[in-house]
DNA sequence: ATCGACTGATACCTTTTCGGTATGGCCTAC
DNA sequence: GTAGGCCATACCGAAAAGGTATCAGTCGAT
């Protein structure tokens, strides 16, 4: 190597002093060692950066070259621990956050508008994945938080729940069963065609009001996995769909929203979900800042 | 000192091979060292920077931050000699040049551009200064070269003629000489008034056209410094003025330039000057790039 | 001109640090 | 379970750093 951070130091001192006995005491060591410092650096640099006749120091052109660029790299060598330090402490940092679509109308926004107030120095990364996308890159180390439907495999994950909304119908706006002034039971579908979720791309979903609502697979007239598409299809009168409550931002124009009776009232989950070996340490302060908005 | 840059090398190593063993044969060293070399810069920094688990090294979020600002320090600390050599030979530099007002109208456009294309990483700072500002500004070190006028101290400085040129005379286009189809003789000035250069501000012009031309003393209506004066009165109608052949190039309208017959062809000097004990090495470069401007 | 004070360089010694070799501990793969 | 790979540790000799004492050149005062 050509020269050390500690010439660095020392040459700034003699640059700022002019003076190796005065720069020396600034340095907390006596002139000897530093008149050798300064001579290896230039041996180092290749170059004389003094000119010393002894009475007077100056700096050579190349001295005072060198000097802006010694200060430059002295500035990051003192900054550079701090920055390691806040990053370590979770202070400053990166965390990449995945959502599924249909998170995107509810709880996504209120979730960042949380962060960017309470963690601004904490970068928030946006993808959109499905929850087998999100589970797998959460694995993989290419994602930091997922924001997720269950089930998920407790020995790799961790999860909290986020938030939980009621299940409801779309129907076109001048359906019949936007007439009824109750809520809907499964005999009320028996006859419609309905606009369900993919067993394979939205598998959440699926189950969920599989379970919940004893519909008949025969009325299936499409399977998609985007809540959008559904109510694209319903606006367009090719069925009825449930979907999450928090469809109903969206603001599709002739799709009326209707109740339905659930065993259980707000069936739909959405988790907040992790690695447990995440070494993030961002991660925890950003857990931290969403305690509150959890049920 | 907290760390090293010898430290930093071997971290960035290790940060792009994520293997000891093989970041430590880039470095042409052995293994334990640089893994204690890791383990002091983590120590300075205060950090973890790499999670090493015996089978497989990774880079913290602290360590990706700090790898950032370690590759900035060794980008610098590696061009850093270059740039000192660089400024050392002459290429890089910096000359603070000083000219006289007059000297703006004729050489001085022409010098510039000169040492634009042929030495275009030096830099060139201007002042305009007279003589006598010139010569402290050298002696002092706070100027690398002047456009003067003599004379100098040889002791202290070294000067090249640069350029010479004709004394005229400025009179306005409607003046009675301005007819005459010769050159001008002093008898011909006998009753002008004249606007001479002041004996203090201007002493080298003062001198000269006190010893080329025999001019009444008495005649003088106004002592000015700056040529540019001269021609505004001049234009005015206030008298006639003995400037430099470089002064036709000004424009000032209504003036015209006469032939005067001095004894010396073209006696106005104009000097190349700087000081003996100069360490800018960029100087001797530029004088080298002025040499063929030169007569 | 001489002397003393001041400044940076040098000589020399002691301590620290650095890199090398040998080896240990731990994990993965077969 | 054993072999191989990988990083950490222990220990040693060489190099380097810092300290004290001193030298050499310069400036200013007498």
């Amino acid at each position: 190597m050509a020269y050390t951070l500690e010439q660095l130091r020392g040459f700034v001192a003699v640059a700022e002093e002019l003076h190796f006995g005065r720069a020396a005491a600034r340095l907390r060591m006596t002139q000897p060692p530093l008149s050798r410092q300064i001579q290896k650096l230039e041996s180092g640099v290749g170059v004389h950066l003094l000119d010393r006749d002894n009475r007077r120091v100056s700096l050579t052109p190349a001295g005072e070259a060198f000097l802006v660029e010694a200060r430059r790299m002295l500035a990051i060598a003192e900054s550079a621990p701090e920055l390691a330090q806040r990053v370590s402490s979770g202070y400053y940092g990166l965390v990449r956050l995945a959502f599924t679509s249909a998170s995107t109308f509810g709880i996504l926004g209120r979730l960042l508008n949380e962060l960017e107030s309470r963690l601004p120095e904490v970068h928030i990364e946006l993808f959109e994945m499905v929850t087998r996308e999100q589970v797998a890159a959460l694995a993989a180390g290419d994602l930091d938080l997922g924001l997720a439907r269950p089930p998920f495999d407790p020995e790799l994950f961790e999860s909290r729940l986020l938030h939980r909304e009621a299940l409801l119908l779309a129907v076109r706006d001048d359906h019949w069963l936007a007439g009824l002034d109750r809520p809907l039971v499964a005999a009320d579908l028996i006859r419609e065609p309905l606009i369900f979720h993919s067993q394979q791309k939205a598998r959440y979903f699926y189950d969920l009001i599989v379970s919940m609502v004893p519909v008949d697979q025969g009325n299936v007239v499409h399977a998609v996995s985007q809540v959008m598409t559904m109510l694209s299809l319903v606006s367009a009168g090719r069925g009825v769909a449930f979907v999450p409550a928090s469809a109903t931002r969206i603001g599709v124009p002739h799709v009326a929203y209707l109740e339905i009776l659930t065993p259980i009232e707000e069936p739909v989950e959405l988790h907040l979900l992790w690695p447990r070996q995440s070494r993030n340490p961002a991660l925890p302060r950003v857990l931290a800042a969403l305690e509150h908005l959890m049920p």
